[in-house]
DNA sequence: ACAAAAGTGTTTGTTGTACACCCATGC
DNA sequence: GCATGGGTGTACAACAAACACTTTTGT
């Protein structure tokens, strides 16, 4: 069976950028290639839009059949169109990027026995396709927008000490920030939620633990507020 | 002649949200549609996406094709994917945004005799497909960009006023700046230079002129300067 | 008792905001 | 000479940045 077209149309595939926190890094997942193109290579997580699925649907499908990732944050990119990124033919593809937090999501092996490992962002190997630059322009959008959008949480445990929410932002801004300015700056906010637990098998005194309060958070930015760094 | 294809594939198309700026209002182009669906409604300017060309040059090629406009400031918008936004079948469409000043780029009438006409933002008429969504997207995104991005002088004629780029900033934001504040600040950015040359044909004292200046800007970006409103 | 991270305030400098009058030009 | 927008400075408030020590807990 085959369709057919009265004008040529390219491909359309819908790729995803997954970005999780763990103690040390921030770490990307990706999987490596079973076919050609680019077998054995490393590639982000994507595959061919079906007809009648929003690509959003496509990356989310794509995403848990390579990874078994479910219900993640993702939002759309940016659309990578240039005719010649796909060495067989003029594939578009929608990027996605994602945020999971590695506590909480496992990673389970991919249904069709390919690999599928975290790589630390400053030590990603070479990429198939023009996933280097997808994986470039995503890593920028989070630097960018992590400053202005409570985003952040995403890659952490519901429940989390202020030096976890910190080392979040020193990791992906990659630079240090002053802990009391930090701390009295995103109290002041508002929007997270102390709670009455404390760290549990720490070698040292425990803190405290926050959670996020998107209900409070909407409630603000109705009133005019606009979350900053 | 026809193209086969071994899986069903979406259609792709690229729409483009034309912005302009005159005396009064900010403005969006749109084309009356000649053909079914939607024969006779205002929709964005846009078309199918050709194999071996780029999403961006889709746009560009219908924008000229459909409005006569060309080389002008564009940048990707957001990929619209919802199977059912277009009636006929499966349309991807990626969106694109553009920035023209309107006593610089004259629109011609389209070839095929479709009307192109400008709209101000808060009077468009009802429109074909998801259109009147990719226009808010669109004004949104302008409405934040435009603060951090020093994109609105491609609304601008190159040479301008301070009180034509305080009513562009004011036209867009939809609220009022301070005249002094406003001075104060976009100079002290030391991002526009004053020229030696004054308004000529004002029933008032004319004002000096000014004009962006990109080489100066793009070596502070690479200093770590910051545009911001 | 020591190691390790938690937690906490004040001072100083910078930036944003509010505000009103005189100036130059064309008619 | 009057109407129209052009052009300018200062005072106060709010926010950002720099900075060091005490507390708690586990080993």
């Amino acid at each position: 069976m085959a369709f057919k077209y009265k004008y040529a149309r390219p491909a359309l595939t819908a790729d995803c950028v997954v970005f999780g926190l763990d103690e040390e890094d921030l770490k990307v997942l990706l999987i490596q290639r079973g076919m050609d193109p680019f077998a054995g290579k490393w590639a982000l997580p994507g595959g061919f839009a079906m007809v009648g699925e929003s690509l959003e649907a496509t990356a989310r499908r794509e995403l848990s059949e390579e990874t078994g990732l479910k219900n993640v944050f993702l939002e759309q990119l940016y659309t990578f169109s240039e005719p010649d990124r796909d060495p067989r033919e003029h594939v578009v593809t929608v990027a996605y990027y994602a945020l999971v937090n590695l506590s909480e999501h496992r990673v389970q092996a991919a249904t069709d026995a390919r690999n599928a490992a975290w790589f630390a962002i400053d030590d990603i190997p070479k990429l198939a396709f023009d996933h280097e630059k997808i994986l470039k322009v995503a890593y920028e959008r989070l630097k960018g927008k992590i400053r202005y959008q409570p985003i952040g949480f995403e890659l952490l445990p519901d429940k989390f000490t202020l030096s976890q929410l910190q080392r979040m932002y020193e990791k992906i801004l990659d630079r240090e920030l002053d802990k009391r300015n930090f701390r009295k700056k995103i109290l002041n906010m508002e929007i997270i939620g102390e709670l009455d637990e404390i760290e549990t098998d720490v070698a040292h005194r425990a803190a405290r633990l926050y959670r996020f309060n998107k209900k409070k958070y909407d409630k603000k930015v109705n009133e005019g507020f606009n979350f900053e760094l």
